[in-house]
RNA sequence: GGGCGGUUAGCUCAGCCGGUUAGAGCGUCUGGUUUACACCCAGAAGGUCGCAGGUUCGAAUCCUGCACCGCCCA
């Protein structure tokens, strides 16, 4: 049984990532009955590639998933990818670029099927490094957007809300991105804030000698377009100019002067010019005095023909020459520095041009309120618990979304228009003829809808509606959705808004929202800064069970996670650790002639006794009792979504009571030749039992180790189907904790001392151990575990220690004295001095609140006895120290 | 402008529905060539819990204000 001496995850990581796949063994079945728990995965964009924030996801996810499935709950991970549309088709253009070719050169046609190919040589990277980190979802079940069925669902969809009159089309305005051809929907809009100026402009009142208005802007190209000037009705400074007009200069335009709340009389002059073909809230303004739209930038953000003089030019160079020509005019009257807020495209930064124009839009105000509705009844729960606020936020305060883009790669929008009569079809299928008129002259929209259209219906859309699939039935709603803040809004509330119109439920009952991973000075990761961790370059080098467990570590709920290099080591080196424990048994295995073996059951296990002394050993029920704990602790983290302190609990057992405590102890034990005796059974029920409590976290380690423990028993396939290990009442033994409490309590004892009298490690020391308790006959059972762990010979006396003992130190139960050379004096001296500054304290606070009337009245009584209790200890302790001081 | 969150050991963070001497990992220091592991073992040092008030017998924990940092929405 040859175990390599260094743990080297490289050797066993792929090939168990290819088995868990090949065995199916994380298919599900929505026949297999019993407590569903299914979640689907937030789709990656199929052309993408996984990043350090997706693996941390994708832990979460695989953590929680793989232990319901070791629950034995019939347990569903959906994957699946997003088409992604303007990301992808960005892509796929700079790509052509490179070949000298744009996408309106090759068409339509012959552009999608550069993006399907692109698609087909890309989209699975997502899918095989999934697979590569051990990620456990059913792969039988994979979904992209794009497929047919979820294809389908869209059209559906889309004409149902259609006929229900929350979908329409009009005339409104919109985000541009003039770099991408296309609409955008608020949320694609980027705010940043740049330095930029306000430029005052003259206008010249008509009729009105001398009288000018001055208007402040921020873009001032704009002013061709204007056709108007506003000021607020309640301003007395412009009162008599009401029905009047202004001379608009460069364009030599009379333009009215209107009375409207648009103007705010604290701001600037009080007077603002109305452009309602270039900024949306003159759009409105416009409406409300049916004033006319000029558009004098168009689509690609250069100027029309309205723009007279200056039509052709790029909008920002046209700034330029508009702003020259006032100036040569006197009509630039000032100009001031000002910070402005720039809306941006999300995908390509280019700046967004408001612009009015025909689109696609949901009505989202029926949709948000059942979505508002189902978090406050608290049939979809945020965790943390504080998300709801923000999604309510967005919720009440929710405009109507656009969903028509003007790309090609996407859902084509299933609206026909007639050539006859101009009237629209909407339809599931394309229609032979107009449904107004009948003319077959009918052309359908060239729009696609948004992406987050599609992966809104993700929960259902997967699970094959609108037909009334048997996986709808079992696995909607899903459980639970795990996921980023940045996508609350996009698509959270999307699917909870489409879900719930659509399925007559919730989409899933919890939201997890995970935080960000960050780098070793808390900054965001990103690849213009360069401090990107790739997820397989870390697995490669650290092992992924480590990449995952440094993960876990720092994922407490509402935290961002802060990832090093020093962390991942340390992770690797706990892998390491459990990788030689399981050495360390393997080697005495064979030397005891033990073969692998696991229990029959795999459920409670019971420690048995010795067959001569018809006791069970110590330190058997004592790991049980720990185990029992650990499960406990395990059991009630992951539930509630506490994986750190998972990982914490998990971390603090194995390495600080397995191997500290547990393995130390057995080692003392083992007998050459011995065969398989309930010992050995017990210490690989206990080891096997730490793995599967493990799993989860640390997939492939486990299995690793697990599958040569196993070897030969009849036993699940993998340890992902073995059940995890769960808190029973009997399971606990306090009996046992409290003998090896005091064992560790003194061995603890005796190690501190002689540390602190600097003597040499490897000297065998004498001492007395002395107590006034029973503990005194714990330890003494315990003589020669405690001779072999701290290197003493101990002698056991009832009461307390001489006075006048030097190298003495105590406990509140037992005094320990070591027979030490008195050279040491001094140093013990100091540590005396400062326990008893500290004891000092302690006695202090306690005699205050046991001397407080008030105290003792209002406090409930077991406080008020646990600080009796404390103080009588802290002052014996006391007591001790001043005499050890007293006979140095 | 509106909203949310943070400030605890050198670093990264737990703890916060009030109640023992505030914890962990990493780092630091001291010592260690015990045939599982130096990716290790043993021990130690290190914190006025951002500041100022308040509530309470009792506050890192609850309330108010302030400062600084971060995020989201307009």
């Amino acid at each position: 049984m040859q175990i390599e001496k260094v743990y080297e995850p490289q050797r066993f990581e792929p090939q168990w990532a290819q088995w868990w796949i090949d065995s199916g063994i994380f298919r599900a079945s929505s026949r297999a009955g019993g407590r569903v728990f299914s979640l689907v995965i937030p789709p990656p964009n199929v052309t993408g590639v996984l990043h350090i924030g997706h693996m941390l996801e994708h832990t979460e996810i695989d953590v929680t998933v793989r232990w319901h499935r070791m629950l034995g709950h019939n347990t569903l991970w959906l994957p699946g990818t997003d088409h992604a549309g303007i990301a992808t088709q960005m892509v796929v253009e700079r790509k052509l670029a490179e070949e000298g070719v744009n996408r309106l050169d090759l068409g339509r046609e012959a552009f999608e099927k550069r993006v399907w190919e692109w698609k087909a040589q890309y989209g699975d990277t997502i899918k095989s490094q999934m697979i590569r980190l051990g990620a456990s979802c059913d792969w039988s079940r994979e979904r992209f957007t794009l497929d047919p069925g979820l294809s389908r669902a869209v059209r559906e969809v889309f004409v149902q809300l259609y006929e229900k009159g929350l979908i329409y089309r009009g005339e409104y305005m919109v985000n541009w991105c003039p770099r991408c051809q296309t609409a955008l929907s608020d949320l694609e809009v980027s705010h940043t804030e740049a330095a930029g100026h306000l430029w005052h402009l003259r206008y010249p009142v008509n009729g009105l000698k001398d009288r000018y208005l001055v208007v402040a802007t921020t873009r001032p190209e704009t002013m061709l377009g204007d056709t108007a000037v506003a000021v607020n009705p309640t301003d007395p400074r412009y009162a008599d100019l009401h029905g009047r007009t202004v001379q608009l200069p460069l364009m030599d335009r009379e333009i009215p002067i209107i009375a409207d709340e648009l103007a705010d009389p604290e701001f600037g002059t009080g007077v603002v010019k109305v452009t309602p073909a270039h900024d949306p809230n003159d759009f409105e303004a416009g409406r409300r005095h049916n004033l006319p739209k000029i558009q004098v930038i168009d689509e690609h953000a250069a100027m029309t023909a309205a723009a007279g003089p200056y039509a052709g030019l790029d909008r920002f160079e046209a700034r330029k020459r508009v702003l020259a020509d006032l100036e040569k005019l006197g009509a630039l009257v000032k100009i001031e520095e000002y910070k402005l807020n720039l809306g941006k495209c999300d995908r390509c930064k280019t700046v967004v041009e408001p612009l009015v124009s025909t689109q696609w839009f949901v009505k989202t105000k029926p949709l948000a309120e059942k979505a508002i509705q189902a978090v406050e009844s608290g049939r979809i729960a945020f965790i943390p618990a504080n998300w709801s606020k923000t999604y309510f936020e967005w919720m009440y305060n929710i405009r109507d979304w656009c969903i028509s883009r003007q790309l090609w790669w996407g859902h084509r929008i299933p609206a026909w228009h007639c050539g006859t009569c101009k009237q629209i079809t909407v339809a599931r299928e394309a229609p032979a003829a107009c449904a107004h008129c009948g003319s077959a002259e009918i052309r359908q929209d060239t729009d696609v809808l948004d992406t987050w259209f599609s992966s809104g219906l993700w929960p259902f859309s997967t699970l094959g509606w609108p037909e009334q699939t048997e996986d709808l039935a079992v696995y909607y709603p899903t459980s639970l959705l795990i996921t980023g803040f940045d996508i609350l809004f996009f698509w959270v509330a999307r699917m909870a808004m489409l879900g719930i119109e659509f399925m007559g439920d919730v989409p899933f009952r919890e939201v997890y929202i995970h935080g960000l991973v960050r780098d070793a000075e808390r900054q965001k990761m990103s690849k213009t800064r360069g401090n990107t961790i790739d997820p397989l370059v870390v697995t490669e080098k650290y092992g992924t069970d480590a990449v995952r467990m440094a993960l876990l570590q720092g994922a407490a709920p509402g935290t961002d996670i802060v990832l090093t290099e020093e962390r991942m080591e340390s992770s690797r080196a706990f892998a390491n650790k459990i990788w030689n424990a399981a050495r360390f048994l393997f080697l005495h295995m064979e030397r005891s002639g033990v073969e692998p073996w696991v229990p029959a059951s795999l459920e409670e296990f019971r420690p048995e006794a010795d067959p001569v002394t018809l006791a069970v050993p110590i330190e058997d029920r004592w790991i049980f009792s720990r185990l029992n704990s650990c499960a406990e602790q395990a059991n009630h983290a992951i539930e509630t979504y506490r994986y750190h302190e998972a990982a914490q609990v998990l971390w603090h057992f194995f390495w600080h009571e397995f191997c500290d405590w547990y393995l130390e102890l057995k080692k003392q034990r083992f007998e050459e030749n011995s065969g398989l005796t309930p010992a050995w059974r017990n210490t690989l029920a206990a080891f096997e039992t730490a793995l599967r409590l493990l799993h989860p976290a640390m997939p492939f380690l486990t299995e690793e180790l697990w599958q040569r423990l196993a070897k030969g028993a009849e036993r699940p396939a993998s340890i992902a189907l073995a059940p995890y290990p769960q808190y029973s009442q009997q399971g606990a033994d306090h009996r046992a904790e409290r003998e090896i409490e005091v064992l560790q309590e003194v061995v603890t004892l005796a190690r501190t001392l002689r540390t602190e009298a600097k003597l040499d490690p490897k000297l065998q020391l004498s001492g007395t151990l002395y107590s006034r308790n029973a503990g005194l006959g714990i330890a003494e059972r315990h003589t020669a575990a405690i001779q072999k762990l701290a290197n003493v010979a101990l002698e056991f006396r009832a009461g307390e220690a001489p006075k006048a003992a030097v190298a003495k130190r105590s406990t509140a139960e037992f005094d320990l004295v070591l027979n030490v050379p008195q050279s040491q004096q001094e140093a013990l001296r100091k540590r005396l001095d400062k326990d008893r500054a500290q004891l000092q304290k302690n006695v202090a606070s306690g005699t205050r609140q046991l001397n407080d009337p008030v105290f003792l009245g209002k406090a409930p009584a077991h406080v008020v006895e646990t600080i009796r209790q404390k103080l009588a200890e802290y002052e014996a302790q006391l007591r001790k120290i001043d005499d050890e001081l007293a006979g140095l």
